[in-house]
DNA sequence: TTGAAAGCGGTACCAT
DNA sequence: ATGGTACCGCTTTCAA
């Protein structure tokens, strides 16, 4: 919970902030005219040279209304909440991101993205708490407990939606299931005749919760086919990727599912400097399909991801705020799907 | 209304939020009490039985604050609102930006982004003031008028800070100066002899508030040399840069500046498979210093651009707003370096 | 040591 | 067609 301001400059502002109350003795009406002719309120009828004298004061005045004040006399407000920490950069996460937030603002919600960098579990779930969102999607930048969840909802959040990789009791859960685009990686790369298969993870913080699943899933695709799989820790830089490459031959590779395109080029270009020939000696898959892979040479197999539509998750999250009886259901959602091209 | 689901019959959708009101009724005390405790307000003091007992039926209850009706008590807020639209991807800014919101949350700020896609101007601005934030820190995405400030000061924000290539009135101007990153590409260019100078604009929308003041650096760099720049419209993707490779010769290029290094790595792909040699026939530089360009063939040359610290930046807005009649100062803060490697 | 009450800025019901 | 007014949840005097 927290502190109380102790900031607290007094210090008189220049100009006091105009309220409702200004606008109406400006106009020489009461507040409540105001509020009526500011919200175009159907139910009541005022004359029209009464809204223009109190459209002029508002303007005059440069009155802003004050959504805390409203919020709290509606009891509920519109606010989506979309905790943040470390950007997930990538043009993939940033187009969904956008149409997200479009969509959203479409349906008339106040998307707020909450800086959470340092916040944990339950004290993260009470920070947001404080602010009374209509819904939060936590789209795994910080990982939500049962416990964040109830605190949440009793706070009367009528809709709590995660995006990740595991289920969280309580919220409508949205899987990205990364462990299949592991799998049809490696899949791929088994079915052209590939025996031993290294699998990158990024040594890079916060990479982890993607790396693990893809890991798993590659290691589901060699079962029962003979081949191995073999994990390769790497940090994103030319070193890194020197001294793997240097390692190559006594590993006795002859595949590597890269983690994503990035990784994969960082890679490529190390195993050619070292003397590995892609996709002879090696095939190399990577993943996202950026336009990056198309321009090198080999050009690069990749996984392409299909990730849900940002449209689609403002609706169902408008759903789930419209219909909170109807009980938080998981789906899975991202189609992996395999991209040939030269490296493998 | 929704009848209680005979599945989950302890959360019932009805059930009201706990006030402090509640937390005072089952301890048995005051809301005043209440506020005091759990504010460890300095200025009185409770017994500890009390405190206790106020601290567990808090618990119980699972209460959390209403920040909007403790903001609107207050008088002010400690929000700082970071407008953002489309997320400007790249590791450069995505460190800047995660450093920036843990340095404000260190001085005790609560960070919102607020999505503001779609939204311009007047409109903008007064969308935020809603919000009655202390500080809004503009990063470029939307373009922020002089009417605009004028409105979030009239609602009490005691800070306006703009981060961008243009000076705003009335708010602490932080200028990236872009220009400066197209003029020491080019000097670099004419000082190693290259005369018809190319330089890229992609068409990608957003881009041109970057694009534009460094074409015109880079006017700025050839004046007097008998150099010249040709401006190279570009989109990104591979077929563009191909029809731009394509009319090469024609254009009778010695030299080009790609505007980044994934633009510089798209062109100078399609230039090596147009028969173009670099640098030899051209010379290609990119900006970003990305680990991309040192991993092409030849080695990328590159505009390295040190962005404003987030720790740096954060202390500004504290300052400007714990001091706001320090009238806002503009100050510059983009060193840029060109880093030469092999392609130029 | 604790409680009663005013008031922050809006909204909406009930009078007039 | 308008105005008076009682709230929403919380903090903070002032009184007891």
């Amino acid at each position: 919970m927290s502190q109380p301001t102790e900031h607290t400059p007094e210090r008189p502002l220049g100009r006091t902030v105009p309220t409702s109350a200004d606008v109406a003795r400006l106009a020489g009406v009461s507040r409540a005219t105001v509020s009526y002719v500011l919200n175009n309120t159907s139910a009541v009828r005022i004359s029209e040279p009464t809204r223009r004298r109190v459209r002029e004061a508002a303007e005059e005045l440069g009155y802003v209304p004050h959504a805390a004040a409203r919020s709290l006399r509606a009891g509920h407000s519109r606010m989506v909440l979309l905790p943040t920490s470390h950007v997930p950069v990538g043009p993939l996460y940033s187009r969904f991101f956008n149409d997200f937030q479009w969509a959203l603002r479409r349906l008339d919600y106040t998307v707020v993205q909450y800086g959470s960098v340092g916040l944990e579990g339950e004290e993260a779930a009470r920070a947001w708490a404080e602010l009374r969102p209509v819904a939060v999607v936590s789209l795994g930048a910080v990982q939500l407990t049962g416990q964040g969840v109830e605190i949440l909802k009793r706070s009367g959040a009528r809709a709590v939606i995660t995006l990740g990789t595991r289920h969280v009791d309580g919220t409508h859960a949205l899987l990205m299931d990364q462990g299949r685009v592991g799998e049809v990686a490696t899949a791929h790369l088994v079915e052209t005749g590939r025996r031993t298969i290294g699998v990158v993870l990024p040594e890079e913080p916060g990479l982890d919760i993607f790396s693990g699943p893809r890991l798993d899933g590659a290691r589901r695709a060699v079962r029962g086919t003979g081949a191995t799989v073999v994990p390769l820790p790497l940090r994103y830089d030319e070193e890194s990727a020197a001294a793997l490459a240097g390692r190559w031959r006594d590993l006795g590779l002859d595949a590597v599912f890269a983690y994503n395109d990035e990784y994969a080029m960082l890679l490529m270009r190390a195993l050619q400097d070292a003397g590995v020939a892609v996709p002879e000696d090696t095939a190399v898959v990577g993943a996202d399909d950026l336009l990056l892979g198309r321009l090198l040479r080999p050009r690069l197999s990749t996984v392409r991801i299909d990730m849900v539509l940002g449209r689609e998750l403002a609706e169902l999250v408008d759903r789930a705020v419209r219909e909170p009886e109807v009980p938080p259901r998981t789906r899975s959602l991202l189609a992996s799907e395999v991209v040939r091209r030269e490296s493998s």
